[in-house]
RNA sequence: GCGAUCGUAGCUCAGCUGGUUAGAGCGCCGGUUUGUGGUACCGGAGGUCGCGGGUUCGAACCCCGUCGAUCGCCCCA
């Protein structure tokens, strides 16, 4: 009886050659782009207490309510894999005294979990880069937020896609915003979608941004943010947008943007491929590359005080679609051992080039007359031959003379006049 | 949770209206050829046709179930 393989968990991925390429290429981006604004990196669990997310994000959302990875664990406590980053550096926040670093800019990445049906760009594991800046009320943290999540894009090389930016208000405005969206939805809850019907009760706001052709009149029509605004509330959003000008931050209004979690306040925004664009054909469904906002109210559901806080994240896998293939980068050099006999001469001359910084593999299996070629379909910068029988004169091969120089003065130096390392006579 | 499409070698796929020992390309292994070399040729290994049941003289192909994948809805990164 053959033993069966174990198969992999739905929507968990196994990442390899150009896409792991490509990944990687986000994550190091974000991480240059992070310390020129100056955001110290932060490591978190990938775990934590239930409530943590639970009360953050809210008991009614979807995230909560079915797409949470919960568990006990041998003591009975109930945990929870992170759905997103932003409840637990709350939680951070208040349980490490991070107070006293307000206001504090972090960064970090990593897996999250979510307990959804995968599709294109949608994983069950998958994997974010995030920024928050925490303890901080004024509207130049949303700026700067803006700008860097801006310049991560830019040095992606991912272009159409716009920053779509709205205001959700102060509690207040928001609160009263919602009342009169119910209030102007059940007037006409007949024609809605059944979708849209059930959305009345649960999740009113999202009818705005429903995707049926039957709401879509009705949300041209429906009452807008603009009008609940209080002052103070439309003052701190002229900020962010005079910001961002000055910033040079490219954006559009975008008054039926709202995002799904409770505790958004004041600045809401998402950058989304435009339409037609090459960027939303890589995505399929998924339109949003990098979303976030203002959550002003966060740690006080926590038990934390009144804390002012701005943050984004964006799904590491869906960037990484839009960056366009990167394959693997060829070696500088490919050593090639066409005679066993020479191994160890092959194995000093590795070293050798790769002190020097100059990557290195070695190609020594297989028929030796083959491996050269092996060699050569790699398309190495040089291909070094040790051992070939018959050929006469060099055995680096390569394009670019100087290297051929430069490997040619380094091995003869260190290598081929190393008696331990010459061949055998 | 719902819907659509798909499931044949390591990979990409072919397999006509059901009909002998299930094929190709790439990759892998070996050999020959070439000989400042990425070529060409020959040979080889490798398949429970996702799984289970049914129809039939006969099923990779038709039917049912099941599992899995992909894409979409909901929601979201």
């Amino acid at each position: 009886m053959k033993p069966s393989t174990p198969k992999a968990i739905r929507g968990t991925q196994d990442i390899f050659g150009a896409e792991a390429e490509a990944f990687a290429f986000v994550v190091d981006t974000f991480e240059r782009v992070r310390k020129l604004y100056r955001f110290r990196r932060v490591e978190m669990p990938v775990f934590e207490r239930t409530e943590v997310f639970s009360r953050a994000i809210g008991e009614t959302t979807d995230v909560v309510s079915k797409e949470m990875y919960s568990f006990e664990d041998r003591g009975g406590d109930s945990l929870t894999l992170r759905p997103e980053f932003t409840a637990g550096i709350a939680r951070a926040y208040l349980t490490n005294g991070w107070q006293q670093h307000a206001p504090l800019r972090v960064a970090t990445h990593g897996p999250l979990f979510r307990y959804e049906r995968p599709q294109k760009g949608r994983y069950r594991q998958f994997h974010q880069i995030d920024a928050e800046i925490l303890g901080a009320a004024e509207p130049m943290a949303d700026v700067e937020l803006l700008a860097m999540a801006d310049h991560v894009l830019r040095d992606l090389g991912i272009t159409g896609v716009t920053l779509h930016l709205n205001t959700l208000g102060d509690a207040d405005s928001r609160e009263r915003w919602r009342s009169a969206l119910v209030a102007y939805f059940r007037e006409v809850a007949g024609d809605l979608s059944a979708e849209s019907r059930a959305r009345l009760e649960k999740n009113p706001l999202r009818i705005l941004d429903s995707k049926d052709p039957a709401d879509r009149r009705f949300v041209a029509e429906a009452p807008t943010i603009d009008t609940f605004l209080s002052d103070e509330a439309l003052r701190f959003f002229e900020q962010v947008t005079d910001g961002l000008d000055a910033a040079g931050v490219g954006w559009t209004r975008a008054r039926s943007l709202v995002r799904g979690l409770d505790y958004y306040r004041h600045t809401a925004f998402e950058f989304v491929p435009d339409e037609g664009s090459a960027a939303a054909a890589a995505l399929g469904a998924q339109s949003t590359v990098l979303g976030g906002g203002r959550y002003d109210g966060l740690m006080e559901s926590l038990g934390g005080p009144p804390t002012p806080a701005v943050g984004w994240a964006a799904g590491i896998e869906r960037l990484a679609m839009l960056v366009g293939e990167r394959g693997d980068v060829p070696a500088d050099v490919i050593v090639v051992v066409e005679d066993d006999e020479r191994m160890a001469q092959s194995f000093a001359a590795l070293r050798v080039l790769r002190e020097e910084g100059l990557s290195a593999e070695l190609i020594a299996s297989g028929s030796a007359r083959k491996r050269f070629d092996k060699a050569a379909k790699a398309n190495p910068r040089a291909i070094l031959s040790i051992g070939a029988q018959g050929m006469m004169g060099a055995p680096i091969r390569s394009n670019d003379e100087v290297l051929v120089d430069r490997l040619g003065d380094l091995l003869y130096e260190k290598v081929f006049s190393n008696p331990t390392t010459s061949p055998r006579t």
